[in-house]
Parts: C-alpha cells; sequence; structure tokens
DNA sequence: CATAGTCGTCCAGTATACTGGACTTGTGTC
DNA sequence: GACACAAGTCCAGTATACTGGACGACTATG
C-alpha cells in the first residue's frame, strides 16, 4: 500500500492499473484487488477513461486535518505565498519525512529551475539546505542511523562527505539561516531557515531556491526576508 | 485501518492510541501494531504528549494531491472564499462520497450555526439540497441500491418520505438551484448550485447555509450569485 | 505504602488477505 | 475477421497480519 501510494504521489497524475501493477513489479491480481478495497474505502478513486486510479476524496480531506492541527504549515503556507509575491522567487516549506526532506508547500517564482519541487516530493537530507537544519539537533549516531550511505551521492553522482555533513547540521544548530550552493544542481542555491515549534524544536524550514549567480544584495534582501518570516513564525518557548 | 481513519477525522485532533482501542471495540494489540505500521509509513504521526496520534504529513501531501489533479475542487475553495467573503453568509462545497454527502471545503459566515459543517464531516444524503443534486442523474433503482432506509431519518427522528426524496432528486436534474429547508434542523434553510464536470455530470455543489427567517431580498442575492459561480465553474462540454 | 485500574508489550494460534497461475474478456493490427 | 497481446477476473494454497490473553510498568487513590 505505501509503495502504491508513493508511486501515485510521484506520477501525480491517474495510473492505470495495469500499469501499477507494472511498476509495483506485484502480480496484477493483488493490485487489482487492494485498489479495489482502497476506492471502496475512498483513498483512491477511479477517474477518467481507461480504468485509472488516483487518490480520492477521503485522502483529501485527512489531509486537510492535517493541515488544520499544524498551525507552522498553516501559516508557512501563507508565508511561503507572501514572500513568493512579494520577492518573485521560489520559496518553499520543507519538513522532516523519516529519512526524507519533504516539500510540503511551494510557490514559484517566475523562473522555476529545481528538479521536482512539487509539492509531495521527497530528497536526501545531505542535498539540502534544509535538511542541515532539519537535522541539527541530532548527534553524530543518530545521523548515521538515519541517513543511509546512498543519500550522500548527489544527482551528478558525486558524493558528499559524511563526516562533513555531520559538522555542518552542528554548525545548524541556532543558526538563523543556512546556505547551500550546486547541490542538487550547478546553476541553484538554497537558502533556508528554521520554523521553531513551542518545545524549541525546528519543526519545518523555509526554504528560498535562487539562482547561483543572483547578486549580493539582492541575495542578503532575501535572506533577510527569511531570516524575518522565520522568526515570526517561530513559537516562543 | 478506514474506521480507524474515520475516527480521527471525526474527533479532528490527536487521540490516544489506548481510546482508539476502545473507542473501535478493536483489541488494543491491533490497534497499537496498525498504528504503528500507519506510522512508520507517515500516514499517522505521534503528536504531543501521551501517546496521542493524529495524520501524518503524508496523509496532507497525498491529499495535496488529489487537490491538484481536481480543478472543480481547486477553483470551488477559491469560489467559497469569494463568496463568504462578499455575502457574510457560509458557503460549502460539497460532493457524494459513497453514499453521503461531504463537504470538501467550507468557509463559515458570522453566524455559524449548522451541526457538523467542518471539512470532512459526511451527512446522509437526503438531509440536504446538495444530495439531491448529486442524485439528480441517477434512477429510482440506483438511488434505492445507494440510500440505506436509516438515511431517511434525520437528526429529529422524523423521516423523509424515500418517494418524495426521488421525486426531488428527478427535479433536480438540471435545475439551476435547489432549495430544503429545516431538514438538518428547524432554523436553517439550504441552497445548492450544481457544478458540473467537461461529461456534463455534476461532480460537486456549491452550497449556502442560510436562516429560515432571512427577509427575500437577501435570499434573492444569495441564489442568483450561487447560480452565477456555478454556471462560471462548470465546464462547458 | 498497598491496591486497583489502565497502559503498553509480547506471543502463539488463527483468520484474513496476498500470491501466482489459469482463464475470460477486451483492444489494436494487418 | 482472424490473430496476438494486454487487461481484467477467479480460485486454491500459502504467508502475513490480526486476535486475545498473559504479563510487567506505570499512575492515581485512599
Amino acid at each position: 500500500m505505501a509503495k502504491l501510494f508513493a508511486y501515485l504521489n510521484n506520477h501525480n497524475q491517474p495510473v492505470r492499473v495495469a500499469d501499477l501493477a507494472k511498476a509495483l513489479s506485484a502480480p496484477r491480481s493483488s493490485i487489482y484487488e487492494l485498489v479495489s478495497v482502497l476506492s471502496k474505502e475512498g483513498l483512491l478513486e477511479f477517474c477518467g477513461e481507461g480504468n485509472k486510479v488516483f487518490f480520492g476524496k477521503l485522502m483529501y480531506v485527512y489531509g486537510a486535518n492535517f493541515l488544520s492541527q499544524n498551525s507552522i504549515l498553516r501559516e508557512g503556507q501563507l508565508e511561503v505565498d507572501r514572500l513568493a509575491l512579494e520577492t518573485h522567487e521560489t520559496f518553499e516549506l520543507c519538513t522532516l519525512n523519516q529519512n526524507r526532506q519533504a516539500i510540503l508547500y511551494t510557490r514559484l517564482g517566475p523562473r522555476p529551475m529545481r528538479i521536482g519541487s512539487e509539492i509531495g516530493s521527497q530528497f536526501p537530507l545531505p542535498w539540502t539546505a534544509s535538511g542541515r537544519l532539519l537535522l541539527s539537533h541530532m548527534d553524530e549516531e543518530a545521523i548515521d542511523s538515519l541517513v543511509l550511505p546512498e543519500d550522500y551521492i548527489l544527482p551528478n553522482g558525486s558524493v558528499v562527505d559524511s563526516g562533513k555533513f555531520k559538522n555542518e547540521c552542528r554548525d545548524a544548530l541556532g543558526a538563523e539561516i543556512v546556505v547551500t550552493q550546486g547541490l542538487i544542481n550547478t546553476f541553484t542555491q538554497c537558502l533556508a531557515a528554521p520554523l521553531k515549534g513551542s518545545s524549541g524544536l525546528i519543526e519545518a524550514t523555509l526554504c528560498c531556491v535562487l539562482p547561483i549567480d543572483v547578486d549580493g544584495d539582492h541575495k542578503s534582501f532575501i535572506s533577510a526576508a527569511l531570516k524575518e518570516s522565520a522568526s515570526r513564525l517561530s513559537r516562543r518557548t
């Protein structure tokens, strides 16, 4: 079931049941059965032509429940919208999901250029500035048990040094902003600021994706705006 | 699993695992196991104190997927917001979910007064104006097989005549607006307008909840606004 | 501090759901 | 229209997950 959902999420559009079976390399009968059960429950829905399925109404309703309980997410969405509108850059709201950084919300600027920055896409933590913030409270041991060896391999094939990464995580503790350059690709940099919950723990990050060659004044302006937003949204202890 | 999700949805806040087991009258060990599996997958999350669980990030992400695929829902939300802002009344976006009417989105006016009009709450179809629209394309036989006998029992205990209900569904076919009064309670009326998909089928309804004693001019105004919004949002064939 | 009640874990037995093969139905091609 | 291939259904055997009871840990109460 988890794999099925993940596959639909990656495709972000209805998928034929037969294709699901192939893609998940599971018996067709199992997938037909599973899809039938989940669609009876309303978590999946048949839609359009050709026996295609996608997430159902209930999934949306349950997701809305999560949103209503999560004030950082709710306020963070508004803030991402506002920042994107004012600066014309791409902003994202990110959070830790298992051993990945998940993008919970995004608003594209006029020049979207980062791979897969759709809602629901997930990245290995060493790939992003947000990843360093999200792990900043953990010790080396905890990081080692969470981050898999293959997560250190960047899209271009080069490898992030795990010792260096853990140092950067430690340095991110208490930082107002973290910047990484040229990790996911060579032409962007990523500025991330921490959103802290009432416990003081970082619950999410506010992140901006900029071209690598943006001029210094503009970058400072974005950086200041991120810090201001993040500190305003963070809960006071 | 379906029951567990439904229970969390009804409570709309984190629930202790032990309470879940009681409420679902299932063995504690089963619920602990199930919750553990679902939270490992990210569909549920432990949150706050005292071993409480609620919907997880993945549920939100998957729900956002549904939203992105469903243009009527996306545009309908904006329209509900706009109508509520302009008229100061409560509007809802409703849809058919199995044999229930589900509220997918709502914006409260200054006098919210309808029971349970939260996102995700569901009603038997005979209780609402939207229900008549959502069933308007079905014949009597299809309606009988979908609507359970107990669905005809209103909250106050009185019973909707099933023949009359089916006539009202038939009359709703092609109607621009459907009004019901005093069904869910004695002091509200419900105005619903159909949102049609590209197939011409009613995919959702836009609905306004008014006090029963609202003056005629205001009601006409609301009614006209609903018709206008609904026809604008409906897909042309 | 003793006690009752609840909470969470563990485990073997059992029931449910998954598997994969055979079969039927649908679809596209020549 | 005949053919090949893919899509979808069905069924018995098996593996997985659920069950419920026993147990220890924790918490409130007198």
